[in-house]
RNA sequence: UGCCUCGUAGCCAAGUGGUAAGGCAUCAGACUUUGACUCUGACAUUCCGGUGGUUCGAACCCACCCGAGGCAG
């Protein structure tokens, strides 16, 4: 008797693919698409590019894996999951904004829908095996990077537990993007050479300060020179920045190029630093909350990406108690965000991740990254 | 009122007789399952505050006017 996997449609090549390749190998294959944003439930309307168009996309990546399914010759399921999305992703994606924080909610998307929700409706539907079109590989309870490092996706799977990681396949863990898609070519599937998705998972691409707005009051302020804490000009609220950026600051007629260095939720002021080389830009250290592991391995040294397709940098962990710890960087990095995830990594394995919560140098709480 | 300095694209700012650097910002792409960062391209189609003049030729020299600031007072 054949296993039979639920395979999470998206209704890119990706997933696709990865479809075909179960079918391959025997495995008895159904697809499963879900849908988790609504943009007229949810009112997502300013800055909403595809408002106005006959058909939302969600609909139309429905309609592609619908095709690919018939291609495929497998049935495909559907599910909605608009509130449990809402209430466990896209809430806490507002509280970390309310905070001055950065969230990355695709994190909390596979830890609350993927790999959760859909997980148990993949099981209800009689599944042996969930797999998704992720790049990144199982081995023996491991999640490793995928073959393809420059799609790698093991950063958003870091905050999984090991159980959520079970009976979980990764089909194109193995392959590159540029071999996927010939896959999908010669399978003569539809989405082939469909353009990769990006933006939030399930919302899309989006002008963030105008998507925000549909859900926060934007509350202005005070930008503040960092260095002559004197005030240079007026942002258009806290939320609308992050640590590190450039662009769409709103100031102009220097002769620096300027990014956001921190910003003060009690006062409402954002601070910017000058030059690309900012020491208000490094710090050296900084203090992780909800801290998971995936991996039984808990080493002292390891390296660490703090952004997705970051760099990975060699740091050094403290554990702590309540599920926190202390990341070092001697050599200094620069916009560590509050907020972002820190994930782990020893060689190929990805072992788990936490949340920024304090970036310090020379032990001390930068002052324009507080509060 | 007298004298001095200054007035270049949205902003900052080179250029002081030979036919408008650069930076920031902005816009458009590339990259990208987080808002970045980075990279590429576009950006004063002969009006360089205005009007005349000198010159083969002026943003750059001269005159006057307008405007901003400063020193005398």
């Amino acid at each position: 008797m054949a296993k039979k996997v639920i395979v999470g449609m998206s209704g890119g090549v990706d997933s696709a693919v990865s479809a075909y390749l179960l079918k391959k190998e025997g495995y008895e294959v159904e697809g499963l698409f879900m849908r988790n944003w609504d943009a007229t439930l949810n009112n997502d309307v300013l800055g909403n590019p595809t408002l106005k168009d006959g058909i939302c996309p969600q609909e139309q990546d429905y309609n592609d894996a619908l095709k690919t399914c018939e291609i495929l010759n497998i049935p495909l399921h559907r599910v909605d999951f608009i509130k449990e999305y809402w209430d466990n992703v896209f809430t806490y994606f507002l509280e970390e904004l309310k905070k001055g924080r950065t969230p990355n909610p695709d994190l909390l998307c596979n830890k609350y829908i993927k790999f959760d929700v859909f997980k148990k409706e993949a099981k209800k539907l009689g599944a042996d095996y969930m797999a998704t079109g992720h790049y990144a590989r199982l081995t023996n309870g491991k999640l490793l990077r995928g073959k393809d490092l420059n799609k790698d996706q093991t950063y958003f799977l870091a905050q999984l537990s090991p159980n959520q990681l079970k009976d979980v396949l990764f089909p194109v863990g193995d392959y590159t993007k540029e071999e996927v898609r010939k896959i999908a070519k010669e399978a003569g599937i539809n989405v082939a050479e469909k353009k990769d998705s990006t933006g939030i998972c399930f919302i899309g691409e989006r002008n963030f300060q105008k998507f925000v707005q549909n859900y926060l009051k934007p509350n202005p302020g005070d930008i503040i020179d960092v260095e002559t804490k004197k005030k240079i000009g007026t942002h258009t609220g806290l939320m609308n920045y992050t640590i590190g950026q450039r662009r769409n600051v709103g100031l102009s007629g220097f002769q620096e190029r300027h990014y956001v260095c921190g910003k003060s939720v009690s006062k409402n002021e954002l601070y910017v630093a000058f030059g690309e080389d900012s020491k208000y830009l490094i710090s050296d250290s900084c203090l992780l909350e909800q801290v998971n592991f995936i991996s039984a391995t808990h080493p002292a040294f390891c390296t660490a990406k703090f952004r997705y397709r970051g760099e990975d940098y060699p740091i050094q962990i403290e554990y702590l108690e309540n599920d926190e710890a202390k990341v070092s960087y001697p050599e200094g990095i620069k916009s560590v965000t509050p907020g972002q995830f820190c994930v782990f990594y020893l060689g190929e394995e990805c072992l788990g991740s936490g949340i920024i919560k304090e970036v310090y140098k020379d032990q001390k709480k930068l002052w324009y990254l507080s509060d």
